[in-house]
DNA sequence: AGTTTCGTGTGACCTATATCACACTACTGA
DNA sequence: TCAGTAGTGTGATATAGGTCACACGAAACT
């Protein structure tokens, strides 16, 4: 069966084994448990995450203890505090477990030696960057043009499985509504 | 004095004269007057611009008329119907402009022949983009976890100039709020 | 096995912001 | 030069959604 970093890859450029042999040399495998943190507000952000298996959260906590979720993450997904990430300053986000989870770990020095080396793994990670930026363009539209039931459906549409795995309280900090609201959503 | 295209990228990478010539050679400079559209809703897009010098606004409007604004971009900004472009489908968003503008475009072929020609400039384009996505992920939180006023004083921290150049009603349906509301705010 | 803690629903009430309506000034274009 | 429109302020009112409080079943530690 195909790794699936190198099916996650060639969806966008095709790569030889030898060339996939060399890119997955620069990253390390790691398991993480339920509630362990990939990332934690304070620290250092060496890695970004390839998401192998399992489900992780990205979210912030303002100083009133609300957590705003900022991404899920699961198969096949990035993850990280990008900011901090790629300026090398400590983290503002936390990144955390909701499942037991495999991730592959890419050190930014990692990153930018392969980016050098092959030309086409700049090219896959400059257009992961751009869907990347649109699909937040979209929830930014979203955020300012639908309301709290809205959002609710189109993401239940898009993302069904996520239901399944993930409590509606944290379904609620992801849309940016209250837990109690979106009960009163979800009951209609 | 320098070209401000070749300003503006070597701020990411330094290219020589000769590359930057090359590069130039794969832009198309334009003028557009006030409340003309670079691109319009419902139109292909077959290019993204580079701002040299005036204002324009890319927004989304709904059925009911109500317009968001998602980005304003001034000299040195990039603007453009990222999805429709990059997916090469109808806009959905109008870019317009606010001043009259001279802009440099660059044709999505054009964009992927540099890219696969000149590293350097794929490296640049996925900073941009990474940078750009980071910029966005904060302007999520901050629709978030920040009331209107939050989002008005870190607007006008962040880009005074806006402000003396945008009706604040456009600065209103930047931040997600009605003008009214707006106007209130800033009376205080 | 028993006790916390988590996830969820639901009522009562509160508040930020939207909407509607009107007024006034300053451009803008025939 | 005059009409029309863009930009803005402000009062009155409406409403989506937040907050607080309580309840209850299910999962998870010890």
């Amino acid at each position: 069966m195909l790794h699936p970093l190198k099916h996650h890859i060639e969806r966008i450029t095709p790569i030889s084994d030898q060339e996939f042999e060399y890119i997955l040399s620069h990253f390390t495998p790691k398991k993480f448990r339920k509630h362990q943190f990939l990332v934690q507000e304070g620290n250092a952000v060496p890695n970004d995450f390839f998401v192998v298996s399992g489900l992780v959260k990205a979210s912030f906590t303002n100083d009133e203890q609300k957590e705003h979720i900022l991404q899920f993450a699961m198969e096949d997904w990035w993850v990280c505090d990008y900011q901090a990430y790629f300026n090398q300053v400590n983290a503002t986000l936390n990144v955390d477990c909701l499942e037991d989870t495999e991730v592959l770990c890419l050190s930014l020095v990692n990153r930018e030696k392969l980016c050098a080396d092959l030309h086409k793994i700049e090219h896959f990670f400059r257009r992961k960057s751009n869907f990347g930026y649109i699909a937040l363009q979209q929830r930014i539209l979203s955020l300012m043009n639908n309301d709290a039931k809205e959002r609710y459906q189109q993401l239940l549409k898009q993302h069904p499985s996520l239901f399944q795995r993930v409590p509606k309280t944290l379904i609620a900090s992801y849309l940016g509504v209250s837990r109690e609201t979106l009960s009163r959503l979800s009951a209609q």
